[in-house]
DNA sequence: CTTAAACTGTACATCCGTGTTCGAGTTAGG
DNA sequence: CCTAACTCGAACACGGATGTACAGTTTAAG
């Protein structure tokens, strides 16, 4: 150690899917790979219930120091990007197995089951991406699922399966209040997480039925 | 204004500065309860926006100057205490005026209509309370409300007007997410604060209905 | 008019969270 | 086993928010 390294080694997360762009780096040691996922993975936990948590206690929650966080995540902003942008993959992936098909009453009931158990992981990481993130990067995260949600509606509502005097938007808004609400009361323990989604689907489909 | 002789009177807001003398009050002077009107309503308007306002947002909203704030309110913790003691009470008051008798659904309606002009103005000072506050002084704030909508829910299942097919916690979470969602809603926009109680109580009563 | 209460801006001490730097210890992997 | 990559804790710079202290001016009220 005499001689001073020539510069520091300053690891920039790298963990695009896809091919690396620009230059090769070298190959990731498998702790530091461990290590990322712990903490994207604790961010991830510790956001969706505290909005506003430390990067302290999601260091702490992941089992690393803070500056090893650092040396993954150049700020809070780019690990609540990444966590907010894997929440969006699981979100698009699981949602995109619905059958969106048949009688549009049954098929919001999937899509509604579906979108419980998402609505009940992430929980708050909405408002943490809200507060860090530019509004039009969250409106992404929303506008998939959204549009998947507009599209059963309007078809329930042609069919007369659904009501169809009130605005679209607002039916929409009542879904995501119906979700987050049901969130809450589990997390307060009103309700038990079993008995969440047949809850929120039996709710839900009566505030919209005609 | 006239009668009042500058020597009995009761502590209440002291003028906090540093180490005061022995011990002689005087009447608060007229200004000085105007200020502090203003800025326990600058105040409410602020944090039932962004319940995170910094004191000087408050002050500023409020017209008067930073420091005059903390001459009437010891901390940030003792003014949202005040804000949400005040939102408590014209809470209690405008729903003391609801009629709770006759048709449980029409009593229902008459609820909500009034719960929906406390929620939009209020909004998120629930927030701003719950992050100050000790958790079981907030209870005490929904606690009035909830048993009174728990009174007129059960009465409306008794009566088979309403489904009892549900926890009846369950069906009171509904109310509160839907209140919330519609005023998020109305403050992006989607629907005008003129519908919204129309709404509200049209999408809460379906929702509750057998 | 006189006085004390109240207001104001500035400045200071403090705490907390963020982001960085440093030196030293630990571990993966050739 | 040797080296570079990785990790760790402590310490520092910085900014924002909370309270406090001070000194000068305005204003209510007797």
């Amino acid at each position: 150690m005499a001689t001073t390294p020539p510069a520091t080694t300053r690891t920039t997360a790298r963990t695009g899917a896809g091919a690396a762009d620009g230059g090769r780096d070298r190959a990731k040691r498998a702790d530091a790979v461990r290590n990322v996922e712990s903490i994207v993975a604790a961010a991830t936990r510790v956001l969706a219930v505290d909005p506003d948590a430390s990067i302290n206690d999601i260091a702490k929650a992941a089992g690393v120091g803070r500056v090893t966080l650092y040396g993954h995540f150049d700020s809070r902003a780019t690990l609540v990007r990444e966590v907010v942008d894997r929440a969006i993959a699981q979100t698009d992936a699981a949602l995109a197995e619905v059958d969106l098909d048949g009688d549009p009453r049954d098929a919001l009931g999937r899509m509604l089951e579906a979108s419980w158990r998402l609505t009940h992981r992430f929980g708050a990481l909405v408002v943490a991406g809200s507060q860090v993130l530019p509004p039009e990067e969250m409106r992404r995260a929303h506008d998939g699922p959204m549009t998947r949600a507009r599209g059963v509606l309007e078809r329930g509502r042609q069919a007369g399966a659904l009501r169809a005097d009130m605005p679209i938007d607002w039916q929409l808004s009542v879904i995501q209040a119906i979700l987050h609400g049901a969130s809450a009361a589990v997390h307060r323990g009103e309700i038990t997480s079993d008995d969440a989604p047949g809850l929120v689907r039996d709710t839900a489909l009566a505030a919209l039925t005609a």
